[in-house]
Parts: structure tokens; sequence; C-alpha cells
DNA sequence: GGTCCATCTGATCGCTCGATCAGACTTCTG
DNA sequence: CAGAAGTCTGATCGAGCGATCAGATGGACC
């Protein structure tokens, strides 16, 4: 009981040094991410955390706050990153920084496929899950698409109107590793395999930038239409 | 009881002529795309139909085989759709052709974007549901592969790993519709809209092939780099 | 009119779900 | 050692789930 003032305070954003709190937001992430919100169950992600279902209840006053806890740290988590990359590319020009952020949203979309799972899951229709989401990604949707706009206007990227362009990212960079298994099962590629990240994302700055963006992979037949 | 089995035997493809039946397979292809499998309740597809819980056990065995009904149908109006656009364009050559299926593909995803948003829930984990999808997707994914790999290999495409290709398309394209409830909230565009979804297309297909592909959005600064 | 069969409904079953609660265990403090 | 606080568990609750079944309904055929 008085757990959950001193925790709720200091627990918003930062992560806990709590180990059990923290085995039931791995477990519950990878269930919430595979089974969606209905479908994982408490008692599935207890078992996988190695505690009882009861406890989960303990350290989160519900399965609705639990699922929020989990979207917290993922949004933690990915923004952590993005701050992190691009802080070590002061004074680099812009077009520079925004091919190594697409390259770094891939990377990490595909290292973290969960967080993008659940937002396919939980954006499809309203509701609450959609709010909570949607104020989390809001800020991002910003600062992308005014890059976008940016980039466009200086022809570095082609003239797509930035939210068409900002729902193209999103979807090529992630969708391979968001459907991992389907991807292991039709391609017979490893979608957590670092080669197959990396040529991901030469993909997805090929198109967005066009030429190649990685030392390793000239080609001669680069030259569209 | 009579029922099934001159049904199951007729019923495999084709649409039916029954309009309850049809009522509850509208409803749960709704309700299966926006609440996933577990979040979908009988009860709830019943109402919507406008009939009784007990009479979706009448038309399908289980919710397990309404489900497939649902994906069934779904796939065969995609391969329908597509079927019908390229028998419209004999004669023509391969890269006319592959834009236009483009095209067409981002337009029904767009129109029906219940499909995608049911593949991206069974895609993600392994199990028996993901099995039914990957049966459906693989000669669509074979088929598609192949049609990238002879246009890389013309320069039509960028130099791009067709599997690669594939998930950049299947991602790029029917994400902003898959999320479009998200898509209204964060742009204030109405994914719908004919309007959003000819510029989607007409994104896409400047990423993939470059260039512009409308007559009607010419522009100046096309160029990359 | 009587019979048959496909269609549909109300009532209800067994099951699993998330949540609750009393109590056990551990750790720290005095 | 006594006791308080934090952590964790077994037992169990009511609610909602998918499925079942007996029976109502209505049209087709004799």
């Amino acid at each position: 009981m008085g757990k959950e003032q001193t925790k709720s305070t200091d627990r918003i954003t930062r992560p806990s040094a709590d180990p059990t709190r923290d085995r039931i937001l791995a477990a519950a992430a990878d269930l919430f991410s595979d089974r969606s919100f209905d479908g994982a169950t408490t008692r599935e992600i207890a078992a996988r955390a190695g505690v009882t279902q009861p406890l989960l209840n303990y350290h989160f006053r519900s399965k609705k706050e639990l699922w929020q806890a989990v979207v917290d740290s993922l949004f933690d988590l990915l923004n952590r990153t993005m701050v992190d990359r691009v802080e070590g590319l002061r004074g680099v020009d812009e077009l520079t920084s925004a091919k190594l952020r697409v390259r770094e949203f891939v990377t990490f979309s595909a290292r973290n496929p969960q967080l993008h799972r659940i937002i396919m899951q939980e954006s499809k229709a309203d509701g609450p899950r959609m709010d909570y989401i949607v104020n989390h990604v809001r800020p991002i949707y910003e600062r992308t698409t005014e890059l976008f706009e940016r980039l466009a206007h200086d022809g570095a990227v082609p003239p797509i109107p930035p939210a068409h362009l900002y729902y193209v990212l999103t979807g090529a960079g992630p969708t391979m590793f968001v459907l991992g298994p389907e991807c292991r099962r039709l391609s017979g590629l490893d979608p957590t395999s670092d080669e197959v990240i990396d040529a991901h994302a030469d993909a997805v700055c090929l198109l967005l930038f066009g030429q190649d963006q990685r030392s390793s992979r000239r080609r001669t037949t680069v030259q569209r239409l």
C-alpha cells in the first residue's frame, strides 16, 4: 500500500531499480505485443516473469495500469535512444543527421518490435488505449513532419506531403520486424540478424534519400527510371 | 445440421448468397480487425450483425472457423481485385503494369484496411492463425518478389533485395490506413477520402519508381540527393 | 392440413478471466 | 528478541466468455 505513492511519483519515466517489477514489465511487453491487450492474460505474464498472478496487482493497480507502464517504458526507451543518437551529432548538417536518425529508427524498431506491435494493435480503433498512445506519439509526429518539411523544401527527399512521408517511414521501417515470424517463414531471412537489419535500413534510406547510404554496398546500376 | 456439408464445399472461396451469413462475416471482419481475435466477442459480433449470439455457432462451427471464413473472404476480395486490375492490362509493358498494381494495392488497403489489420495482428507471433494467414500470403509474396526481382534487374526500381522491397511496400502502403484513427488524430487528414488515398498512392509510387506517376501532380523540384 | 427442414432464439453450461484478501515470509529497526 | 513494513502467495470471488441444446418460427412440398 505505502509503496504506490513513492513509486508512482519517481517512476513516471525513469527505469525502476526494482528487479521484480522490471521482470514483470518485460514479460508484459512481450505478451501485450504478441497477443494484444485482451489476448495477453495476467496469469501468463506472471508465469513468464516467474511470479504468481496476484503479484501483478500488487505492483500495478490493474491490468490497464500495467499496460500503461509498459507503453511508458517503451516510449521512454525510444526517446532516450533517439536523443542519445542526436546528441552525438552536434554540428552535423541536417541531411546527414536525418539519414542517421532514420537509420537509428529502423534499427530500434528491429531490436524493439514490441513498441510498434502495440501501436499497431491499439491505434486501429478509437479507444482509451489509443488516446494514451497518441499522447506519446504526437510530439514524435510533430518533430518528424517538421523535419521532413525542411528536407523536402531543400529537395533532399522527394516532394511528398510530410504526413504521407511519416506513414511511409513508420510503415516501411518497422513492418518487416513487426511481422518478424511471418517474414522468417516467407523469406527465410532472420529479421533479428544484424545483416538483415542493416540491409533494411539501407533499403529505407535508399528510397527516402536516394543513392547508396552505406559504403559497403556500392552498386553500379543505381540510376532510376 | 444438413447445411454444413453443402455449404462447406461450395463456400471455400466464392462469396455466399446467404444474406445473414454475409452480415455476420462483415460484422466479424470489422470487429476482428479492430479488436483482434481475443478482443472481439461473439456477442458483440452478433449484435452488430443484428442477430443473436448462438446464430454464429449455427453458421460457423466455432469462433475460430468464423475467423477463418473472414480471412478467406478478405483474401478472396484482394485477389479478385488484383486479378481484375491485371486483366485490363494485356499487352502493357511490365513497368507500367507494376505501377498500376502498386497503385491498386494501396487503394485496396485503404478501402479495406481490415485485411492488413488482421495480418498485422496475427503475424506478430507464431501460432495456428499465423499459419493460416501465411498460406494465403505466400503466393502473393512469391509473385511480388519475382516481379521486383525483374524490375530491379532492369533498373526500374532501386537495387533493393526483393524481400526488403516487399516489406517496404506492405509497410509503406497500408500503414496510414491501418492506423486510420491515429492518422486522423495526428494529422487531421481523413484517411478514407479519395484525395488522401490518391496522394498516398502517389507517394508510394514516387518512392518506388521515381519521378511523378500522376499527371495532375507535376512539380519542378523532383531531383533527388 | 400435415410434415419436414432450414433458420433462429432464450436459457444455460463449464471455463477462464482480472481482481481481492487474508496470511506467510523476509528484512530492517529498536 | 519484538514488532513493523515491504514483498509475495494460495484460495477464491463475480463477471464475461464461447459453446450447447431444446424449442419456436416459417416456408416448401406432399
